[in-house]
RNA sequence: GGGCGCUUAGCUCAGUUGGUUAGAGCAGCUGGCUUACAUUCAGCAGGUCGGGGGUUCGAGUCCCUCAGCGCCCA
């Protein structure tokens, strides 16, 4: 930390006549590279580090503001902290694997991953992407994987640089890098050590065209039409029909019970009594649950495994058998009639009928039993149109399916209620976050799935051994140690195994799939610490200070690094949580690629500068939407450009003579001006550490526009004056301590052009300065408060009366006449020379009286 | 259906525990080349604080209710 500025030697002092903002942002940014301006200190001990979980952008979506917006913010606070002294741990990194990274890497390059296929050592991808998905291995694809996000995160990096964020670029990092791929796997075999992760033939939401599973965060409801379609269930003995409603008829044959509510008088005398499915007979039981609605249909449903996620509630909560059906592809799968688990009336015809529908896509398939229901008598009516919502992968474009498969998961749903001591622990900004978390949390219903069926991830770092009769033993995953981390288990051999025993009986095979691209993110505190690869580096930034991000991903990203830390270390992984708001398009719509409104970055950084982009960012409160507004930018503009003005005259009366320090200020008005300025530190410093930067910048702002149109005009002649005068000294210094503070309160929002004025006369980088202090502002003499506000007043009356007579700020006042209370005559005879210097009068008369400004100006020429 | 937020000047928003006459910027209008700045300066105008009810000596601020907008979750 540096210590507060002192003067520097005024031969080092050099003002350019027509200062300008063109070219401060690749200066500047080249400066602060060489010099290591946002270096982190990783011998500061953790009360002296400022510690930041920067969100790593998902580098193959496409840029836009909303980068520029939020990180803004998170700079903004970076940089007040370093300012205070603290040594601010500030990475970047890059969320490159996932499922986005592979489908922009199929659609660039026109090919699509066949896990199958030996990799292809030749292999060039076609400049255009033919018609055709060309089909290439796994190692093939990650390979472009990897070609591709090198290219997306460099054009990242040039944003941040343009925009000048204060991150140090050492601490790098890639979610599919080799640090963040070993964090991962490492906390995933503790997790497995600990008993915290469990594999599960379970349903799993399944999306059909992507190939994988989805997790609970990952879904959507999209309104669909649909049908209601009317079956009869027949009881025994000939006593009529149990007549349910369905909008998926095509599942019937995976039908294992009957539901209604328990209150609901209609079928409470049918509870626990066995019904029969039309079409293929089969017995089922009606059952009571609360989640079935009355209103619903006919107020009766058919439990099917699996129809939607209300069926997997059902199923598990009632106990009920399991009739598999629908296959990863999307279609009927084998409905063994008559095996155990499916046993039916009549064999013989149910496998008859069924074989109408096995290997037909759901839709084919929906088609044809309608048909079938209707042949046999069975469809009760017509089917009856309706709208309702339906589950989605929120990238999908078909409803997602419910299929059961061995995947991995993480289990959540016990930890719910230190989950949610931990959200109150947390230092919400702004508070009222705290519910997106905590409703979450309450409505907690699934473990967490992290196996994903896909390519670009993190492999799970276990092997299965094959037993003798060729079947997979998930039961004794074998694990590699710690220190071989990250592996393959694709190409890697586990121990006490021979490379060519892989697939073999008596032999091993890897898990065939990556984790969730949550499960990596979730360890960005610990991969960004280096945790156990550094373990001094990690000490001294963990548990983090700070976790900025957008609210639409605190479910997701939040959440689930809330859960990590909590079961590896049972804390916290950061102190506060600072949630951005959207950026809307100007028209405050919701961006959105399909809406077409998406705004890119760069054409506004070059339009209007990065501190004017940076103000406009700035400007929008915490957990606020904002929308662009390039009239913001402007004015932000405006502001830089004013400062570079404001400075110039503040520090063009110094001559070559040395900075007069605060201790001589000496003029009452002066000296009222500081403390003005003094309650202002003390608000922005107060504002930045509840993290509210646009209170701190909205304040300064107002106060900065004060000082060059009020004060900066009552003490110009002053300054102007005899350099031995004390009158004048005391303006040169009130000047030159203003511009220090103002400057390093403007710093954290617009770097560049504060930068470039600190260094017209201070030695080293404005941003390694120390923030301003109430007390640097002390002066010698008493303050007597309300000289400066009284004196602005009265110029403001002689302006108001020389726009009245539509004359030039030039013309002389013949006679101001200032009628008041005693003590507002007080405060202004204080300043009544710079009154009368500023408004062209010879001198001010004073009268007591009731408030009055009598203002008369000199006779027109002519 | 549940949760959260928002509704203050034409536009974008401040308004901290209730306390003089509700503020700013932009846009608008009227003027001024003023020796830091015409990429500017001065000034003017503009609001029944979404509707209704209540608490209070006093409500933009607290409570209830209604309406509209937005987000998240069902």
């Amino acid at each position: 930390m540096s210590p507060a500025p002192t003067p520097s030697d005024p031969t080092e002092r050099a003002i350019p006549e027509k200062p300008a903002l063109e070219g401060l942002e690749e200066r500047w940014a080249g400066v602060w590279a060489d010099e290591g301006t946002y270096a982190f200190d990783a011998t500061a001990a953790r009360n002296q580090v400022f510690s930041i979980d920067t969100p790593p952008p998902t580098v193959s979506g496409s840029l836009h503001i909303g980068h520029v917006f939020s990180y803004t913010h998170t700079d903004a606070i970076a940089r007040f902290q370093r300012m205070r002294g603290k040594a601010v741990f500030y990475p970047m990194g890059w969320d490159d694997n996932g499922l986005p990274t592979e489908r922009r890497v199929e659609n660039f390059y026109g090919v699509r991953c066949d896990p199958s296929l030996p990799y292809d050592a030749d292999f060039v991808p076609p400049a255009e992407p033919g018609k055709e998905r060309i089909s290439i291995s796994r190692p093939n694809f990650v390979e472009l994987c990897l070609k591709l996000t090198t290219t997306d995160e460099e054009i990242f990096k040039a944003l941040w640089r343009a925009l000048g964020l204060s991150v140090d670029w050492s601490l790098e990092y890639a979610t599919i890098g080799e640090t963040a791929q070993r964090a991962s796997q490492r906390a995933f075999l503790r997790q497995l050590e600990r008993g915290e992760v469990f594999q599960a033939e379970a349903p799993t939401l399944w999306d059909v065209d992507f190939r994988t599973a989805v997790s609970q965060a990952e879904l959507e409801d999209r309104e669909r039409p649909g049908a209601y379609h009317r079956l009869g269930f027949a009881r025994s003995h000939g006593q009529g029909a149990v007549e349910i409603e369905t909008t998926r008829p095509e599942l019937l044959p995976a039908c294992v019970a009957l539901v209604a509510h328990p209150d609901d008088a209609r079928y409470q005398p049918l509870f626990n009594t066995k019904v029969r499915s039309p079409l293929f007979g089969v017995e089922v039981p009606v059952l009571a649950h609360e989640l079935a609605d009355p209103e619903k249909g006919s107020g009766i449903a058919m439990i099917c495994t699996f129809g939607d996620t209300t069926d997997v509630i059902w199923w598990r909560e009632l106990d009920l058998p399991t009739r598999t059906l629908i296959t990863r592809e999307g279609r009927m799968g084998i409905a063994p009639f008559g095996e155990p688990g499916w046993e039916c009336d009549d064999v013989a015809g149910a496998r008859a009928i069924y074989a109408e529908l096995e290997g037909k896509t759901v839709k084919q398939a929906q088609a044809r039993i309608v048909e079938l229901l209707e042949e046999h008598g069975e469809l009760l009516g017509e089917p009856r149109p309706i709208t309702h919502p339906v589950k989605f992968f929120e990238k999908g474009d078909r409803p997602l399916e419910i299929v059961t498969s061995r995947q991995w998961f993480v289990s959540t749903v016990p930890m719910r209620e230190v989950l949610l001591e931990r959200c109150e622990q947390i230092s919400w900004h702004p508070d009222y976050m705290s519910h997106r978390l905590r409703t979450w949390v309450e409505g907690l219903n699934s473990d967490w799935n992290i196996s994903r069926q896909r390519f670009f991830g993190v492999p799970f770092p276990v092997w299965y051994p094959v037993l003798a009769d060729g079947t997979v033993d998930h039961e004794h995953p074998l694990v590699p140690n710690e220190d071989q981390l990250p592996i393959d288990p694709s190409t890697d051999v586990p121990a006490g195994y021979d490379a060519t025993s892989r697939g073999q009986a008596n032999g091993f095979v890897g898990d065939p799939d990556v984790m969730d691209t949550w499960a990596t993110s979730s360890l960005t505190p610990q991969i960004a610490g280096r945790w156990e690869d550094d373990p001094d580096l990690f000490a001294r930034v963990f548990p983090m200070d700070l976790r900025p991000q957008a609210h639409e991903i605190i479910r997701t990203w939040l959440f689930t690094t809330v859960v990590r830390s909590e079961l590896e270390f049972h804390e916290l992984p950061w102190r506060n949580a600072a949630i951005s708001g959207w950026v809307l398009d100007p028209d405050r719509k919701k961006m959105s690629k399909s809406k077409g409104n998406v705004v890119t970055p760069m054409p506004l950084l070059e339009a209007h500068g990065a501190d004017a982009v940076r103000y406009w960012a700035a400007s929008g409160r915490p957990g606020t939407d904002t929308a662009v507004d390039d009239a913001q930018m402007k004015v932000g503009r405006r502001l830089a450009i004013k400062i570079l003005n404001a400075s110039r005259f503040a520090l063009g009366r110094l001559g070559d003579n040395p900075v007069p320090s605060v201790d001589q200020v000496t003029e009452p008005m002066d000296v009222d001006l500081l403390g003005e300025l003094a309650e202002l530190v003390a608000e922005a410093t107060e504002a930045f550490e509840g993290f509210d930067y646009a209170r701190a910048l909205e304040r300064t702002e107002g106060f900065f526009w004060r000082f060059c149109d009020d004060y900066v005009e009552l003490v110009k002649t002053r300054a102007y004056g005899d350099p031995s005068s004390q009158a004048t000294v005391s303006a040169q210094a009130a000047l030159a301590a203003s511009l220090s503070v103002l400057l390093r309160l403007f710093a954290p929002f617009l770097p560049f052009v504060t930068e470039e004025v600190w260094r017209w006369w201070q030695v080293g980088s404005v941003h390694n300065s120390a923030w301003p202090t109430v007390d640097e502002l002390a002066t010698q003499g008493e303050r007597i408060p309300g000289v400066f506000p009284a004196a602005a007043e009265v110029l403001a009356a002689i302006r108001r009366e020389k726009t009245a007579a539509k004359r030039s700020m030039r013309t002389a006042v013949q006679e101001a006449v200032v009628v008041d209370d005693q003590p507002v005559l007080d405060l202004i005879a204080l300043a009544s020379s710079d009154i009368a210097e500023a408004g062209g009068a010879e001198e001010l008369l004073l009268e007591i009286g009731a408030p009055e400004r009598r203002i008369t100006l000199v006779a027109p020429e002519g």
